[in-house]
DNA sequence: AGTTTTTCATACTGATCGGTATATTTATCC
DNA sequence: GGATAAATATACCGATCAGTATGAAAAACT
């Protein structure tokens, strides 16, 4: 247990060679935020080495180019952030709290760095490079519309259980709520405060729940 | 009438000098398009020249640098694309038909190219570059609100003579109505078919009428 | 100790970027 | 028919881009 934590090998053999001298996952976060603040075009790999402390060929012997850094960024950004929104929605029982919360923790992430409200990463990134990297728009794509199924399911039940009207259909209710989140994202990265987006979800759960 | 036509002088004294192969308007719209497939740092001098079909002095001497030009593109999608569906929105007499003639001319913006869906020019641009053309960004967030305020006069005096319920109030549809049309931008630029955004328009127009 | 393996640091590559200097065409003005 | 003025075409500029070659440094393995 002592031997080989300096080289985070907490236990059976270490790997050779000269250790790593910065953590992965927040040399990831790092690029996440530059890519995020700037663009994938506007992210130059000297502001990406400098935000993520190290320099280019650990970058790449890491991550490889600047598009696997980027889809890695994205994937870090569903699994930090875009995922525990829908994950707090399917927890609540309460539609109406479901609704809410997603709102809220969408909107946890949008503007995680204190006021300074930056949108949704991948609503900000993706449609703009014409034909770039259609792989990673199919993948994006496809994320979107598991998560849109999930809601569908969620508002079906709603429906057919009687606590939901029938209009509009569920697939009215996911899209709808997709878009509001798509536009809270919107504002949130054309200067909306904060405090204005709080107050706005109310009026977004009761345009959905309708 | 006959003489200096050719050098779009239709009256009056010439210009003296070698005339212009290329006419403005059609020149900018070609930049327009290309900004718009490709996103400011995208968009590179060859792109824009090789659309406009000119070359890069006559580019710089006739719209000057990229940043300017860029702007006057800006200027150019809401004098023929943005404004009409303002328009269309305030020249409508029922409050119904109203919201429903913006989202439908703003869709036809937002799909003008056949089926090919490229979203709101506006929309996709911005928030992107950071800190990069601050004055840009005010003057974009100066224009929305200007609309935005229009939509709120419009649908207090609709909540004011009885022909819409007190809530939401006209703010909250005003945002709502934007944020919907700015979500089928959205959707229009992430492969979503013209008839797919026409079909959803009822539903976004129950959704700022309810 | 000495070899091996992996990472780190510096400096470099060719390509492309936005922007321009230079010179040639094409018109009007005198 | 010059002289002048404006727009064209070509080729170039320094800066920056993404990506890499090279060698030193730091660990484990034998």
């Amino acid at each position: 247990m002592s031997r080989n934590v300096k080289n985070n090998v907490p236990s059976g053999k270490k790997k050779a060679g000269r250790p790593r001298r910065f953590d992965e996952t927040v040399a990831l976060e790092a690029a996440m935020e530059v890519f995020w603040a700037k663009g994938f075009e506007g992210a130059s790999l000297e502001d990406l080495t400098n935000a993520m402390g190290i320099n280019r060929p650990s970058l790449y012997a890491a991550f490889g180019d600047k598009n696997a850094l980027f889809s890695k960024a994205i994937d870090h950004y569903g699994e930090t952030i875009a995922s525990p929104a829908q994950v707090g929605f399917h927890n609540e029982a309460s539609i109406e709290k479901a609704v809410t919360a997603y709102f809220e923790l969408a909107l946890e992430g949008q503007c995680r760095n204190g006021d300074c409200a930056k949108g949704c990463f991948i609503a900000g990134m993706v449609g703009l490079e014409d034909g770039c990297m259609p792989e990673l728009q199919a993948a994006l794509a496809k994320q979107a519309t598991a998560t849109h199924q999930g809601f569908v399911e969620r508002f079906d039940r709603e429906i057919k259980e009687g606590r939901l009207g029938p209009t509009p259909d569920a697939e009215a209710r996911a899209t709808l709520m997709m878009d509001l989140m798509q536009a809270q994202s919107y504002r949130a990265r054309t200067g909306a405060t904060r405090k204005m987006l709080e107050d706005q979800i109310e009026m977004r759960v009761r345009a959905v729940l309708a």
